[in-house]
RNA sequence: GGCGGCAUAGCCAAGCGGCUAAGGCAGAGGAUUGCAAAUCCUUCAUUCCCCGGUUCGAGUCCGGGUGCCGCCUCCA
């Protein structure tokens, strides 16, 4: 299968093929640990999560790398407004990190690397970068000299002099060029540092992510990706000083997503309207936001409201419904031989294409709006094939079934089989009875009975192949 | 000022020159059910912001217009 990405660099959408046969190097920019995330980096952490699992699953083995960005202007004010130390910052919010993507169904990076735990390796690129004559220094800060390099601007499609009229920065000093950035800041009274070949001081920004990401995936990387607002100067900055220091491509595949509005506004400080996914979590199930991130585009702009969660949490609703049905039948007709049919190769076909379908969408572009249109008909062609009126079924039908689920689940984690909830004793006893009074045709005690069960917090339905019940969750699952 | 993106049904959203414009949510009607729940079926854009053009053929390409958004400054 081939799999075609949209690449920042050329703009179009291209096949991807990894340097190294099966083997994929991606980098993605990782959170400034200040502070909760909110659903904007929540939209990176679980696309290219999700991105990589599909890569994984169609038999690529990915090296991903995630930073965690612990030392920076933000975490030293929020420790000065804490009265704690920057290193108690970080520590804390990478622990709330760690919560908040567990909870929402993130993997575990291959490397999560620190900023603070690599200044080693990057006062060595800069000191490479030095030796090459791409720097110099103005009061105690070490600065990359855009002009030395002549492709700066490729990824952004910028031109340094366009840059400069644009430029109304609030310069601390002269710089030789507006686009100029600091590689290594001078220390001031009361910030942390670190000794370095230019005095005591911390990196700049963007050096972090190239020196860690060539310290574990090499100099030339397959796929970087991260927030379209990163394009543009950290992407393009990093992007100058790895190429200057190494002579070789940095990235070969940008990926970039689309924003994140909130109500149709831009989330922002001062309009107040961030939302953190600790605040969404304790309103939606996980997979519900899932869903909702993965029914737009990645590229795309996305705007969260009431009626996109609602949506998707209707949807999930839907999904547990089938899963019910599903799980039931298979149930049925294990128990009983004669529900089985030897084979049935035209609904096996159908079931194998919709996989294919799935796949081949996420393949072109990560398409996942596309890919989920597939499962929503996989799930309706499901259920008709699950009728309890149809009597027979084909396991190999059922396992094909299963094995698609699986694939939804490995690659985009939105399957709510945990959510069905367990069975239980009591309640089996007291489906049964009613079962017994309903036969009975005594329907008062059926209903009466039901009225229990539902105390219980479950509902029966009744079906051809007998009764059968689950948890009811209510509408937020 | 420079650069980039978007405009598809009530709402969300695919569509990458060629069968009847995916899918979801909401709505309507029906089947099924002792009732219910769930499910299934049918229905829901003669049309893709507007105007030109290219083409046998355009939502899809080109030009122009209108509207919205983003970046150029910390930001995922």
């Amino acid at each position: 299968m081939e799999i075609r990405l949209f690449n920042t660099l050329t703009l179009t959408k291209d096949g991807f093929v990894p340097v190294e046969g099966s083997k994929v190097r991606l980098y993605v920019c990782g959170p400034t640990v200040y502070d909760f995330i909110h659903i904007g980096n929540a939209r990176v952490f679980v696309l290219f999560d999700a991105f990589r699992r599909f890569l994984e699953e169609v038999g690529f083995q990915v090296i991903f790398v995630q930073n965690f960005t612990d030392i920076d202007d933000k975490i030293i004010r929020r420790a000065q407004e804490l009265g704690v130390s920057p290193k108690e910052v970080a520590e804390r919010y990478i622990e709330e990190y760690w919560r908040d993507a567990e909870a929402l169904g993130i993997k575990r990076a291959t490397v999560h690397p620190r900023a603070t735990e690599h200044i080693p390796e990057m006062i060595a690129l800069i000191a490479k970068l030095e030796e090459k004559g791409f720097t110099y220094s103005v009061e105690g800060d070490i600065l990359f000299d855009v002009s030395r390099f002549p492709e700066y601007g490729k990824l952004s499609k910028k031109k340094l002099d366009e840059l400069q009229e644009g430029a109304r920065v609030e310069v601390r000093y002269e710089k030789r060029n507006p686009a100029d950035f600091v590689l290594w800041k001078g220390a001031k009274p009361g910030e942390p540092f670190w000794e370095s070949p230019w005095g005591k001081g911390r990196p700049g920004w963007h050096i972090e992510c190239s020196a860690m990401a060539m310290k574990y995936l090499g100099e030339t990387l397959d796929i970087h990706a991260g927030g379209i607002d990163l394009v543009f100067p950290h992407h393009e900055n990093e992007i100058a000083q790895s190429e200057a220091a190494t002579g070789k491509p940095f990235v070969r595949y940008f990926l970039h997503n689309g924003y994140v509005t909130i109500n149709a506004e831009k989330m922002s400080k001062s309009l107040g309207n961030i939302i953190t996914v600790r605040e969404l979590l304790k309103q939606y199930n996980p997979k519900a936001i899932r869903l909702a991130l993965f029914g737009t585009h990645y590229r795309n702009p996305i705007n969260i409201d009431v009626e996109l969660l609602e949506a998707s949490s209707q949807f999930l609703e839907r999904m547990k419904n089938f899963l019910r049905n599903f799980a039931f039948i298979r149930k049925k007709v294990a128990e009983n031989p004669s529900r089985k049919v030897e084979s049935e190769s035209d609904v096996l076909g159908e079931v194998v294409r919709f996989q294919q379908l799935f796949l081949e969408a996420l393949a072109d572009d990560f398409n996942t709006p596309q890919a989920l249109g597939v499962f929503g008909e996989f799930m309706r062609f499901g259920n008709r094939y699950l009728l309890p009126s149809r009597g027979k079924w084909s396991e190999e039908v059922l396992a094909a079934m299963d094995a698609f689920l699986g694939i939804v689940e490995r690659v985009l984690g939105i399957i709510p089989w945990a959510e069905l909830g367990a069975e239980d004793r009591e309640v089996q006893a007291l489906v049964e009875e009613r079962e017994k009074a309903r036969k009975e045709k005594n329907f008062a005690l059926a209903d009466a009975l039901r009225e229990r069960i539902r105390a219980l917090g479950y509902v029966v339905e009744d079906t051809p192949l007998g009764a059968r019940f689950f948890r009811h969750e209510g509408r937020e699952g």
